[in-house]
DNA sequence: ACATCGTCGATTGTCGACAATCCTGCGCCT
DNA sequence: AGGCGCAGGATTGTCGACAATCGACGATGT
């Protein structure tokens, strides 16, 4: 039931049904869905976990509204996680596997294309998510599973106000959009060229500790 | 009353008190620490995220139980975390912090070298955390806090095993330990190398790509 | 008029009891 | 003897009621 309710509970969210800031109270929220508080508690709890929802004791808690920042953190760190998650499967690289990632991204340009919004989310998380389970990363995956949410949030609250889905493939995540797309030779510029400016600032501050 | 419980429950799997791979029955835990099952449960919950308690539905919940592939992932995904905060930590740079580190280094490997294990898993935790507030990315910090108990289990459970706690300066965290040690230049090598090995690998795999 | 304090409603936090489910071990059949 | 089914105990999952806490509103005194 737990996780049912959780599930029901995150596609209210997502589809705006609920709006980010709408206050959740867990006595409606639990006739709505026609459990006790107990199992809501814990769903609102995985919900907190994976930030759609966010919470202050003794007061309330409400959908969660992402700042500027907060999306900036979540490109940021996707971007850190997805290149680590290509080092991991680097080994392990096989071309069936390669084969079914380009489809997918195939799959993905066709209906960003086409302006179908809801299957180009649903496609573009496939793929991701084919890059993470890959990696055979239990603890990555788990940690891209804390991001999973918290994009689709975004991505849903900026369909809503600008009548696109917020990623696009010639916007934040083109590093990868574009990856099997068009240009390749742009992709491979472009994920070479974040992962060099890594090294550098990385070296650059290594340079600056003080000497013993 | 919620946090504390799990605060206390915590200690108890840290100091060993309660062992990896016992059991955690809930009406036992909520006789122990003398609160209802509800408040006991969202802390299980808690230390669920955390890595130190595992459970499977309607059968029961255990201590959890680190296999060595549990620990590559979590020192690999430290790395990878690591890099991307000093990333980020670098447009920010201010000498009072990295004077900080420094510092905190130093009282880290005096705790090491004499034998203060305690204090020194203690120190370690701090030295690390710094990092990541520094880097100001609130998601980043999550992401630690997601490791930071899994590291301490495995520490815990390895200091038991061998009478000395698991990572030490010429270990597995080596990296990170001598960046502010002895061979400053043995640790910028060994971060440099770990980043271009990052990003050759990641463009062999783009190059492996089969063409549009 | 303004600040301060108390009261009240709303919401979350906690509790004890009951229901659903799973594992174990025993009896029974083949 | 070996495998199967079934009851019993143990454990987690769920429920409804009560307690603790917070924020807002209004009364009250200066």
């Amino acid at each position: 039931m737990r996780a049912h309710v959780a599930e029901r509970l995150r596609t209210a969210i997502l589809s705006g049904d609920i709006p980010p800031g709408a206050p959740l109270v867990e006595t409606a929220l639990s006739n709505r869905f026609e459990v006790s508080r107990g199992p809501l508690r814990e769903a609102l709890r995985q919900l907190i976990e994976e930030g759609l929802v966010v919470t202050v004791p003794y007061t309330g808690t409400h959908v969660a509204s992402l700042s500027v920042e907060d999306v900036q953190e979540i490109y940021s760190l996707r971007t850190a996680l997805e290149i680590f998650a290509f080092e991991q499967i680097w080994p392990h690289r096989d071309d069936r596997f390669r084969a079914e990632l380009r489809r997918r991204n195939d799959a993905l340009l066709v209906t960003i294309d086409a302006g179908d919004d809801r299957a180009s989310i649903s496609t573009e998380l496939e793929f991701h998510g084919l890059v993470y389970e890959a990696s055979g990363h239990r603890l990555l995956q788990r940690a891209w599973n804390g991001l999973r949410g918290r994009l689709q949030l975004y991505w849903a609250a900026h369909h809503r106000a600008h009548g696109r889905r917020g990623p696009r493939r010639d916007s934040h995540d083109s590093y990868i959009a574009a990856a099997f797309g068009d240009d390749l030779d742009a992709m491979r510029r472009e994920i070479g060229d974040h992962m060099r400016r890594g090294v550098e600032t990385t070296e650059r501050f290594l340079r600056s500790l003080p000497a013993r």
